[in-house]
DNA sequence: CCGATTGCTTCATACGTATGCACACTAGTT
DNA sequence: AACTAGTGTGCATACGTATGAAGCAATCGG
């Protein structure tokens, strides 16, 4: 059917055996010069070299997977890339695991039924990222018993594993107290899902924070939803028609709060005038001028790229290079467990309450 | 060193040939029944079935690969995942492929040089989306020298391969008659980098608009640059810097356009009335209210689905399923070059040019 | 009652690389 | 000259699945 000898060149299924008739050398030689083992002689290793270029050889990574067990790529699992949070975080990821050695295959979890998950587990990947877990999935339970590794990162879930998130509660707290000391008391929330860890624990510590203060969080300022643009369009307009309004509002990350403030403009309503408005992560879009929201930051290129770290390191099994960095580690069966601190930002989407 | 054997279940590491032990075959016919090969009684194939359920088997795909030389996986490769542009394509691309069975690996081609092109050939991807080719790039070549079968998607490249573009001349032009129409005779523009399909044709097709009107583009209102934010951010700068000054301004693609609206939100020049701005490929963010961006709109996502579905009929051999699209098939080596037909989206941000 | 046909299964092997082990060969020691 | 140590290479095989070909059993036709 196909006429491959048409071109000069036949340099296609090219294996290490051709190198090593050409080189005049066995083929596990061929494997060993090509790999720095140090008992080929320094002769030999130029003539496979040389041989290898000739032929334009490059191994095959389905035999060199199947013969290590080892597949050099890592899974990275997220719910949608087109939310713009995501790709802050699976680009340094993927920059990250290039740099490790490992590739990238990118997943995003529309069912996440048994179905999906056979796909993760037949050693396909050395190594999972869950960028987006819910507290309620099993996918983590399942990975566990196929004991493929796996990091949490950004949010966590309740099988235990190496874990790099932001203290939440804390950013969560920092912003109940900027809120209060700017002197709003009639406060709004738009809180992530509750099926979330960074849903939940943000809101906890707004809730401590607002708490802490005897400031009360009224039911009817309070939204639930997915970290979403739209989450925040559509919260407002109802938070608008609450009686009293909302002098502030807290959104459970930026694209929420991107969301809010797209909303507020289409409506009509001034922020930080009518409206302050806060989000949580400080991506790059927070600080656009159009924006200029006053959010939480932590580090995110850094978190994502200390997953990728503490992920490889388990799967390659040098953990060793990994217990020195400043982390609270956590005994029990050796999971890691990094925490970034979080700093408030403030910008131009807050200030005082008007007096109305 | 790891001691397995704690847990109950040791469902790891289960191969073919455990299964066919426990279910009373051997090992091809385990294969064979799994894979619903119609030569397996159906009562071996339910004895199978049940057999890896209870070890709860899943195939390698190591060795699924390596014995059929498939790998089932497709390579996406664009330059910059966080650019808010390639999600977009990135997102549907992955859902198509998961749909035809396939997995992605994602690449970002931070060095191209041929040792990430190793990376690419080494058999472990059954093709390769470019994403972001670049007319100058050597990547092309190199694919089409080792056979690996590729398709442009967004860009186009020289190398001859299957293509899925928008018209992007034709694009151009109907920003050009747009402009025209409303009135303005100093027009500027921040076209795309002069090594990529898109930046050229727009630009061809810009000028021949303007041209055809007989309007004159001046130099000192041309800039080029990379599509990304930065870009219309500084070269709103400098356009501003001119005298006299443009009343139109007509980017490389939106995210370059934002990048222009929100510089001018922060000199404090009022969009449209001092400066029309017009984008191109109509992302969901240019529909947002915080922006209400003018542009050419195409689709995007069946531009990334239609990539998928033609890389994946070329790979796997039935490209009969495709040849009754109502694609302009270019005959010469068979390869197949999609054209979407872009129409201009008229939002908020372009008007009359104000009489000053 | 034997040869032919069909239906199902096993055998043998391929896919490409990596690696433990044995072997050959050289050099240095006694 | 034999013996040891050291060095470099090849042999055999593993990794897990898929598949053409051969084998086996049962059924059928004559």
């Amino acid at each position: 059917m196909l006429d491959r000898d048409r071109n000069g060149e036949a340099d296609v299924g090219i294996t290490s055996r051709d190198v090593a008739r050409l080189a005049g050398v066995s083929q596990p030689t061929v494997s060993r010069a090509l790999r720095g083992d140090p008992r080929v002689s320094e002769d030999t290793v130029r003539r496979v070299r040389m041989a290898a270029e000739a032929l334009n050889y490059v191994p095959s990574e389905a035999g060199r997977s199947l013969s290590t067990q080892i597949s050099h790529r890592i899974g990275v699992l997220v719910t949608d890339l087109t939310n713009p949070f995501y790709p802050h975080l699976v680009g340094p990821l993927h920059d990250e695991l290039e740099r490790l050695g490992y590739r990238m295959m990118l997943f995003t979890e529309r069912s996440e039924a048994t179905a999906a998950a056979e796909r993760l587990v037949d050693r396909s990947i050395d190594g999972l990222v869950l960028a987006t877990s819910t507290l309620d999935s099993g996918l983590p339970a399942e990975l566990s018993r196929r004991q493929l590794p796996f990091v949490y990162l950004n949010r966590e879930g309740t099988v235990p594993a190496d874990a790099i998130v932001v203290d939440n509660r804390r950013g969560g707290e920092l912003v109940a107290e900027e809120l209060v000391k700017a002197g709003h008391t009639r406060i709004g929330a738009i809180f992530g899902p509750d099926n979330t860890s960074t849903g939940r624990d943000r809101e906890i510590g707004f809730r401590q924070g607002l708490a802490d203060a005897g400031i009360a969080l009224r039911p009817a300022h309070v939204r639930h939803g997915p970290f979403e643009f739209e989450t925040g369009a559509q919260a407002l307009a109802e938070l608008l028609d609450t009686d009293p309004v909302p002098t502030a509002v807290f959104c459970g990350n930026d694209v929420v709060a991107i969301g809010v403030i797209d909303a507020a403009r289409r409506l009509g309503v001034d922020i930080p005038e009518q409206l302050s408005v806060v989000g949580f992560d400080d991506i790059p879009m927070a600080s656009w001028a159009s924006f200029e929201l006053s959010t939480v930051r932590h580090d995110l290129d850094e978190m994502a790229r200390t997953a990728a770290r503490l992920l490889v390191a388990r799967v390659s099994g040098d953990d060793a290079n990994l217990e020195p960095s400043g982390v609270d580690g956590n005994g029990a069966a050796g999971q890691r467990r990094v925490t970034l601190e979080p700093h408030f930002v403030a910008r131009r989407t807050h200030c005082e309450p008007s007096q109305s």
